[in-house]
DNA sequence: GAGCATATCTACTCCTGCGTAAGGTTACTG
DNA sequence: CAGTAACCTTACGCAGGAGTAGATATGCTC
């Protein structure tokens, strides 16, 4: 009704998997900054600089396309930690690895970082996905303590080991949230001191008492 | 216009404190079980058994109303762990009080924590509240360290005191995570597993030490 | 047992934002 | 350079739910 008098110059016409690409990087920065609801998908388009009948085409509904970002980011997340671990290193070589790996990943994915860990945890449909990563990765940990025990000839309740893994996880993802907060920060130094504390424990650093990478 | 011919039983009043906490009783088990968007005034009202005018008129809106709940349940929280740590236990003793006192309220109210922790992390407006007890939480956590640290006469950065108080506090919101999904573990347990984790550290676990409560 | 403050209800209005129908635009292909 | 398939848009339908207006019931006080 309106155009159509001055041609403009109007869009560029781009292949569908860059713009799906584009769109999961707009979804992402807008979820992490309004939260799941007070997203809307039309502040979702523009900041993709596109309308929304493509994120519909494309992405699907709402919850798909958050279901997509939560997805994409957590691959990427495990991706980071489980790369880094190797299988026969010592097993606080091991943390000290997948720690870094961690805050590494974080400090890059701020915004991912914060869709997956306070947004996911509230919606019931996404919890669901979270859980199910989150359970990875503490399978993960838990995996490797195991290990850990049996090369050191020890015993461990299964639901110890567990629990543990849990604590780790929490402590890591705590930390994580302050880092998401400090950009000035630097994720070595976090992961230097969550090592510190799940290592030796809080009688060791009470005693002074300091853990030492073997490699700079 | 459709009654007033049977005079129905009608409704009870009861003074304005009563129903206050009703209401608020009646919001944290919706909120916990849907979610902040996903409740609506009405199922909130209905749960607690009134009309939803009434809400607005002692709560105020629906914002009010959360942050309500969120600093009810986050007082509560707050004052079952400093109600028993002392201030002149050993570190060790101090910790393991701290960590019943969270785990009994979390398998207590389980209802309050999901408010708490999982809901007010993600919507703006709130996180500032949740941010701001998690604070206190963190600094009391900090200082109980920093008395240990100058007992032992040992010496500290603030900063790894202030991390290692975040890993902690991390670490039991993980676990209380899960307890709060299995309704029949016991807190004392969790609490207990926490203690090995947190004050023997990793490499004390792997070794098969184990802490042991003073008293039974 | 009349008056009045307070507690309570029913029945709306209106806004926000998801999802879509119907139709232009671009660039590739023969 | 016409035909066509994939991109992309504007403009709307519609539902859910926050918040409110206005009327009614209750029980305390004298």
């Amino acid at each position: 009704m309106l155009a159509s008098v001055a041609s403009r110059p109007t869009f560029k016409r781009l292949p569908r998997a860059v713009r799906e690409q584009q769109m999961l990087d707009a979804a992402v920065r807008v979820f992490s900054r309004r939260g799941f609801h007070e997203a809307s998908m039309d502040e979702i388009a523009d900041e993709a600089g596109i309308s929304k009948p493509m994120v519909y085409a494309y992405l699907g509904s709402k919850d798909d396309l958050f279901r997509a970002c939560v997805n994409r980011e957590g691959t990427r997340l495990l991706e980071s930690i489980v790369s880094v671990v190797g299988d026969d290193l010592p097993a606080d070589e091991q943390l000290w690895r997948g720690l870094r790996g961690f805050f590494a990943f974080v400090g890059a994915h701020r915004d991912g970082w914060a869709v997956l860990y306070r947004q996911a945890k509230s919606r019931q449909p996404f919890a669901d996905d979270l859980a199910a990563l989150r359970t990875r990765i503490v399978a993960v940990v838990a995996g490797m303590l195991g290990r850990a025990v049996q090369a050191a000839r020890t015993s461990a309740h299964e639901q110890d080991l567990t629990a543990s893994a849990y604590a780790l996880v929490g402590a890591a993802e705590s930390i994580a949230d302050w880092l998401a907060d400090h950009p000035e920060a630097d994720p070595d130094h976090s992961a230097a001191r969550l090592m510190n504390f799940s290592w030796l424990g809080a009688r060791q650093l009470l005693q002074g008492e300091l853990w030492q990478p073997s490699s700079a």
